[in-house]
Order: structure tokens, then C-alpha cells, then sequence
DNA sequence: ATGACTGTATTATATAGCTAATACAGTTCG
DNA sequence: CGAACTGTATTAGCTATATAATACAGTCAT
């Protein structure tokens, strides 16, 4: 199960959304599973120090994305299925790469320059994400 | 000289970054030039209906990325050194592709995928570009 | 059924960001 | 000079956002 013991507990932004973008990357990185269990909105809140009601709006915000299932009484937990992830993954990258193709390439950009660019924010990216994704 | 008669009144975000972007996308795209004046503070202001600090903070903005030079008392107008227009045109080119990096990475890709998945992106809009893209 | 847990909803408070009101100071040109 | 412009600084208000306080309702094991 997914414990939060090791979420930083400072950081850059709003506490919901750090919590947010903990669970996707875990989810994201295998690290927790279809069917997993979350811990509760309190003991979360008791272990980070903040209002229950501020992880319950990071739960909310993944159940939304379908990331999440909450039964009112019961444990949350994780909903992963297979499928669901890739067809969300699929569709999220080519909709953001598409556009920004298109703007590099009518900024006068080449190819190799673009790859290069690229692959340089990407590693630039993973520096400041520290903590979450862990390898 | 820039007129801003053609800023859309309606869009999404504050004023001021709107008025921001609409300036450099002016010099990025060439359209705006070295020692181009700009209207003042009070006429740009009238013409939107917004308060004059709006955009006076705007202009602060630009003048803080060495865009724009201001002398208390006078016109403000447009600084491009060729160095700034390369350095702006390449700002704008990360911004985009920041963003994209982020989803990117929030939904589990992995570097290679990212990077195989973008070079075909990117062929892909060669192929298609025979029209002109422009807005 | 009861008690201790769970999730949910409503409301309040603090804070940050954007815009406005207003006053002040410098430049230009007759 | 002085009038009409220019840019600047200070302050206040308004809105949106993040978090908290509190009360309510469902689940589950004993």
C-alpha cells in the first residue's frame, strides 16, 4: 500500500497538488497498482500535518481523472486497469506533441535542434521532480 | 509603431501576460523592430479599457526581459538586439516545450518513447505541410 | 447495535494575484 | 516657463485559490 512516507513535505506549490502528482507518479511508474489501497484522508492529514479536507481534495482530483475509487464509508483505493492507462497515455502525448510541433516548426526550428532541445528539458525535468519518481 | 489596435479585448489569463505575449510575439515574428515606439501607458489603456498600471505592468515586465526601454518622462520603446531576438525566440520554443515535457512525464512515458514518439511527430507535419500553417 | 473507523459536504479564513485609484515626478516643445 | 504629455510609486480593493474547522453520513468489525 501506498504509505506517504516518504512525500517531501516541502515543496514547490499547493500541498493537494503535490500529493496529486505523487499518486500519478506512482501509478504511473508501476509503484502502486490496480487495486491498491490508499490510506485514509485523516491518517494522511495526521502525517503530513495538514487539514484532512486538503488530501480529500487531492483524492477528489483523482477520482476524477479516474485514477481513484472512493466508496463513501470505505477505503479508497487505486484504479489502474491496462487499458485505461495506455489509451489516457496515448492520448495525452499526442495532443500536447502534436501542437507543439507544429509551433516549433513554424518558429524555424530544425529537427535535430528540436530532438536536442527536447531531450535536454526532458533531463532538466526529471532534476526538478525529485522525490517522486524514484528508480 | 505598434498600435495595439488589433489586441484581442477577450481572452484567456490577466491582461498584463496577455499584453506581455502580444508584444513578443510582435518581435519574435519580426513584425515589431529595434527603436520601434510604443504607445504610452495611458493610450494603450484607453484603447482596452483597463487601468493605466495594467499596463504599466506589462511594459515593467518587458523592460525586465530587456525587451523594452523606458525613460521616466518619455515614449518607452522596443529594445531587440539580435542576441535578445535569438534569446527570446528560443525562450518562447522552451516554454512551449516545457509544458510538453511535463504532461509528458506525468503520464509515465519514459525518454526514448518521448523522444521516438516526438521525431515521428515531427515527420508526420513535414508530410502534411504543404499548406501554409499561420494564425 | 455499537464504536471506531471511513468518505462527504458546507462554510469560514487566510493569502496571493490582478486590477484600479490616486498622487507624484520627469520630458518635450510651444 | 508652463501645459500637456510622458513614466513611476503607493495604496487599496476585489477575486480566486488553498487550507482549515466543523458537522454529517456510510462501512465494517466486533
Amino acid at each position: 500500500m501506498l504509505t506517504f512516507s516518504d512525500f517531501p513535505r516541502e515543496g514547490e506549490g499547493p500541498v493537494y497538488l503535490r500529493l496529486v502528482r505523487y499518486v500519478r507518479a506512482g501509478v504511473a511508474s508501476g509503484a502502486v497498482r490496480d487495486g491498491d489501497e490508499l490510506p485514509s484522508r485523516r491518517v494522511v492529514s495526521a502525517l503530513l500535518g495538514v487539514n484532512p479536507n486538503t488530501v480529500q481534495r487531492a483524492y477528489r482530483t483523482l477520482e476524477e481523472e479516474g485514477l481513484v475509487v472512493s466508496r463513501s464509508g470505505a477505503k479508497s483505493c487505486v484504479s489502474v486497469t491496462p487499458e485505461a492507462l495506455a489509451a489516457l497515455r496515448l492520448r495525452l502525448q499526442r495532443e500536447e506533441l502534436e501542437k507543439t510541433v507544429l509551433a516549433l516548426r513554424r518558429s524555424g526550428m530544425d529537427r535535430d535542434e528540436a530532438l536536442e532541445l527536447f531531450g535536454r528539458l526532458w533531463d532538466e525535468a526529471r532534476e526538478v521532480e525529485e522525490g517522486v519518481t524514484e528508480e
